[in-house]
DNA sequence: CTGATACTGTTCCATAAGGCTAAGTATCAG
DNA sequence: CTGATACTTAGCCTTATGGAACAGTATCAG
């Protein structure tokens, strides 16, 4: 649960910056290397690199070289917190209170 | 279009903090003075203080002062715009094959 | 009127974030 | 082997963030 916490703070942080939403967004489509990645940005490539590393730490995308060229693909499932995170506040705005003991049901398990 | 972008930034900012996401769990149970909303943390008033201006600033609160005391409220609709965002993703997502066979032939234009 | 209460304003501090350049490493193409 | 490509590493700089202390203002309770 206190990981839970944490999680949500290193996804947040991450989607606060629209560089990197673009990101996320282009990766939905599919996978892509990082120099496609950064050619529509205006962004020296160490800079635009940061961006792959905090959304990397952030669990929301996974990266791996072949050669020269590193990889990237999206993490949906990280994605699924933030989904999980609003369900909860929904629920507690509803009075929902079984929807929030679901939550934290389901959390457990995945965490398993 | 781009004001939702900024939009975007400023609300997920604002949740990459746990104090503030646990006071936005709290307001979703019902509106709540600064002083109470202050007390369940370890932490200077002004320092709280700025985590409610935070949260304003990214209109996921809204606060009014009566006497001594400024009650917060939530502001859902804001929420709302994660929402939104969440399911862009997913609709990019599950549009994924169409959209991929779509990225390949633009982008073989595009060479060409 | 006086004191306690509930913020508010100001200033300071340490660290993190986001950008840059310059130089380095490792492939791949020829 | 040589050069170009695709990152990577390492600094450096500026601003933002999250915390603190301390002093101030404005109510409200008595």
């Amino acid at each position: 649960m206190e990981q839970y916490q944490t999680q949500l703070d290193g996804i947040f942080q991450a989607l606060a910056d629209p560089t990197r939403r673009a990101v996320v967004g282009r990766l939905g489509r599919g996978p892509a290397s990082v120099g496609e990645l950064a050619a529509p940005f205006d962004m020296a490539l160490p800079s635009f690199m940061k961006h792959i590393h905090v959304l990397e730490g952030a669990g929301l995308i996974r990266t791996s070289k072949a050669g020269r060229v590193r990889t990237c693909t999206i993490d949906r499932a990280r994605l699924a917190a933030v989904d999980s995170w609003l369900n909860e506040q929904r629920a507690i705005w509803e009075g929902r209170t079984d929807r929030l003991e679901q939550f934290v049901t389901q959390n457990k398990e995945q965490k398993a």
